[in-house]
DNA sequence: GGTTTTACTAAACACTGTTCAGTAACTTTG
DNA sequence: CAAAGTTACTGAACAGTGTTTAGTAAAACC
């Protein structure tokens, strides 16, 4: 059993090494200079090696997702703190939008990129995701509850909050701002941002 | 000079053969199915010919993106001849949102697609994008000047119910809705539009 | 009618993801 | 401990991208 068992510790070691070099290759040169060939030679094996431990890149796709939605979630943590609902929401939000702009590739590759999707469902980096926008989710109940709308149809309300947000960062992680000078772009979001929170109040 | 304009001619001619076939084959195969041999084999004239015509892939990207701000374009004109420029804004809203949810493969193209943009400013792609957003933000300036918000500020504004449109479609077009069922989806899109003019109404 | 210019293409290059036959090392077995 | 079997790995290839280049045949020019 024990060469079994460092065989099989061998095998995760090596999909780690693996995944920490796509890691620091999607770092440097986002997911577009991600190739197969580049991460063996990262990692000082020939090409072919790689599908010994991946299935195909997808699958080294949807691990890095999962590191995307775990760095998100950390960035969003200190919100959970927050007893009060309304204050966690807008927290809440100020934390997702600021992750989108500090880490564009890590918000690219969660929400924008054109992924395999059909069968993500089934994937950890889905399961994740899902938990911290269940947290979303339940913090909007949360205000619904304690009355801070008028409005009592949370799933709409976040839904809707979730859209700005998104767009928000969208906008920006793909560079359809570009009618704004550079500078103003982060005040304009900013603002935005200020104004969405406003018109929720009195939701 | 007959025959120099013959040239000309045929060389506008070709252009567009080549744009025609590279538009349908995205109609049918989407971007990603969009490659130069498809286009060549389509028009029935080598790959290497395309290279006589457009500069590169990028060029065509860009002719088919203008195709798509064109649709878009008309898409929005019935809401130009709205005269209350509130009522305009709402109809605005509500077929760019349409125009989205309809032609995914279009919106994409605009405004999800990781595109070459250094220079997309002297696109001809952009200056038609650019004129149909200064509509919409005209628009929103007409409501402003007409006492229909509280606030002044216009641009803010504009840019808010932009990212929040933008939002609903870009999750919709990306495929990061599914933890609503499929046809839940909709639905929900109608109403966080309706919930966010609400909104926008007591701004 | 001979020369120059144009329109076009076959073939290649460089780069992707991926597969497969072969090999050398490690593990098991008698 | 040596033979047999299994595992880990790789070089070379395949098929698919965008793109370039040398060469050719037709058209245009003089």
């Amino acid at each position: 059993m024990s060469i079994a068992s460092r065989k099989e510790r061998e095998k995760a070691a090596m999909r780690a090494r693996i995944l920490s070099a796509a890691h620091d290759i999607f770092k440097e040169k986002g997911y577009d200079g991600l190739n197969i060939r580049s991460i063996a030679e990262r990692i000082e094996y020939s090409p072919a090696t790689i599908y010994l431990y991946y299935k195909d890149k997808n699958e080294i796709f949807f691990a890095l997702q999962y590191e995307a939605a775990a760095a998100k979630r950390d960035h969003l943590l200190p919100a959970a703190n927050i007893e009060d609902p309304w204050e966690r929401l807008v927290e809440f939000g100020r934390l997702y939008v600021d992750f989108g702009l500090k880490h564009p590739d890590w918000y690219d590759l969660l929400f924008l990129t054109r992924a395999p999707m059909e069968h993500i469902e089934n994937q950890d980096c889905w399961t994740l995701g899902m938990a911290t926008h269940a947290f979303f989710v339940e913090t909007v109940e949360a205000c619904v509850a304690a009355r801070y709308f008028k409005s009592t149809d949370s799933s709409t309300i976040a839904y809707t909050l979730w859209c700005h947000a998104h767009g928000l960062v969208s906008l920006f992680v793909r560079e359809r701002m570009r009618m704004y000078p550079p500078e103003e772009r982060g005040k304009l979001a900013k603002k935005s941002f200020a104004m969405m929170v406003k018109m929720a109040e009195s939701l």
